[in-house]
DNA sequence: GAGCAGCGCGCTCAGATGAGCAGGAGAAGC
DNA sequence: GCTTCTCCTGCTCATCTGAGCGCGCTGCTC
């Protein structure tokens, strides 16, 4: 891309060459034997095929996953596993649906019998519970309480339910929302035996699968729940990101709220405590939320979808 | 292309560490060292994501010649230079304005003062000499007689000529027709001093260019201009191409006709004998022409666009 | 639980590779 | 014509790479 290599006789040499190296995968002595060069002169000018865009290398992937850029998130924020599809974006169900199946894949590829699922409740969540294979004899944690969500089927009591029938492994539940009005109700929530048990296994888990909402109207289910001066608190104390009810700053920085007083779920550093949590975030508009998730250290794995994977890296 | 490398983490690794060898440059070791990894390992993931398809490497060129075209067709057929260009094939004449520029500037990068060129008669030839840069003083020796061209401009005298003065060499020609009636005359004609002089030069000639038409109605301004005996003499003999009045069958072996006793200008050994011949052929239809002309070992040049490279090497 | 086949993995060493250096041809300037 | 500079070329040596070999793990059979 930089500069013409020279004089039409040099350039398709080089591409002679080029190919001979690249395609036929011959070493740089029998190159320069056949043309009569030395194996300095063939370097040099293999050297100048790449620099000069002659040589084009590309990295990609026949299905829908879209290799080069899962590779750039992954290297970009040290994450153990990203998983990037290339699919349209226009419609959320849809998009849900193939980031739920993709998940799914990848968590039934890195669990081991030994590991321990956590699950927080997030649409995408279920989608990725729906499409998961049974795993073997995985016991599966409930993270979160519950949140009635307009025209959503599964708590995330059943989606905890369900994986772990599926699985032949332990469900560890409770019946409880995801907040209250006042701190001395949670607290007493809390120290009920259904929810204390359930929350004993938290420090075991090993994989955990959670959301990741924008802190705005419409992105984050958690926000849209809470009344009006909840949000606003929150959104004065610098919060960007939710991650399945732990709040963070654009920064990553966990934010301590009097909200989470109030609610019966994971918090932060428990979340930290976890090997691998997997997040399945979409749309383009979470992109600073992602970021903020990503640059957290909370999480080990992504998966989504190219327009929010380049928003993300685009920074 | 052959088979998938293996789960969605296997690929999202493989395409990470084929980013870091083949776009950063990193070696198996250190790639090895990054990701936990034995370089074996390393070394086995980047086979199996060239095997796969997931690295597909590309040599192509941003300007107008299609450099792996080139080089395959220099490759196959062991030429000296070999020069691709991707333009439209619709109007011959641009096709032969584009050639004969391409040509030129091949032929200005690879000539030297101690060259002697040769030019014989063809409209590519033409072209090519109108868009050659001043040579560094080299002799010019016309290989063919002039032939009378319904639209043609220059003879290959004047071609000589023009070439020869733009360089400040000696001007080798002659004035005689490329073919006469019969056998006596030609005799005479090359015993003229004027074309023994000129003919005295081919054999110290070091580069020249040439066209090649294929033996049929159209396509060899040669064909075209003689009677219809002599057409179909040559035919029944097995002629496929003339390369500028040198006769050659499918196989590119040089055949001998009763008409060659009746030509001024050179014979098929006397091209062998020069140490690398031009040639610009265009227009699909000649690709048997081609094919016996590069088969037969008299040229190592070739100039032409990328519709008749392919269906030449489409065999 | 013993034996065996298959396979993934790491080690070895000859051969390939790249950075740095020295010599020589050609261009520019005096 | 001479000097100097620069670019191009090829060489050396330390490092990297790849084919082949043997080990040990896993799963299967008896």
């Amino acid at each position: 891309m930089t500069a013409e290599p020279g004089g039409l006789a040099r350039i398709v040499l080089t591409a002679s060459i080029a190919r001979r190296y690249y395609l036929d995968g011959r070493s740089k002595v029998e190159i320069a034997d056949e043309f009569g060069l030395s194996r300095f002169k063939v370097a040099r000018l293999l050297d100048a095929a790449r620099d000069s865009g002659l040589v084009r290398i590309e990295i990609r992937h026949q299905g829908e996953v879209d290799v080069d850029l899962s590779a750039r998130l992954q290297d970009r924020y040290g994450l153990q596993h990203a998983v990037v599809l290339d699919i349209p974006d226009d419609d959320p169900a849809s998009l849900r649906d193939h980031l739920g199946r993709a998940a799914a894949q990848l968590l039934a590829e890195v669990i081991t019998p030994q590991d321990v699922l956590g699950l927080a409740w997030a649409r995408a969540v279920s989608a990725m519970a729906r499409a998961l294979p049974p795993l073997p004899g995985t016991p599966v944690v409930q993270l979160t309480g519950a949140m009635s969500l307009p025209g959503g089927p599964d708590t995330s009591v059943d989606v905890v339910r369900e994986v772990a029938s599926a699985s032949g492994g332990a469900a560890h539940v409770f019946y409880a929302p995801f907040t209250v009005p006042d701190a001395a109700t949670a607290r007493a929530l809390r120290q009920q035996p259904e929810v204390a048990r359930a929350f004993a296994h938290l420090p075991a888990v090993t994989k955990a699968v959670a959301g990741v909402g924008l802190w705005a109207p419409g992105l984050s289910v958690l926000h849209d729940a809470l009344p009006e001066e909840d949000r606003d608190a929150l959104a004065r104390l610098g919060v960007c990101a939710d991650v399945s009810g732990v709040f963070l700053s654009a920064d990553g920085e966990p934010v301590v709220t009097e909200l989470s007083e109030r609610m019966i779920g994971i918090g932060a550093e428990e979340m930290r405590a976890i090997p691998e949590v997997i997040t399945i975030p979409y749309g383009t508009a979470k992109a600073r939320a992602v970021r903020a998730t990503l640059r957290s250290g909370l999480v080990g794995g992504i998966v989504t979808h190219t327009a929010l994977a380049r928003a993300v890296l685009e920074e």
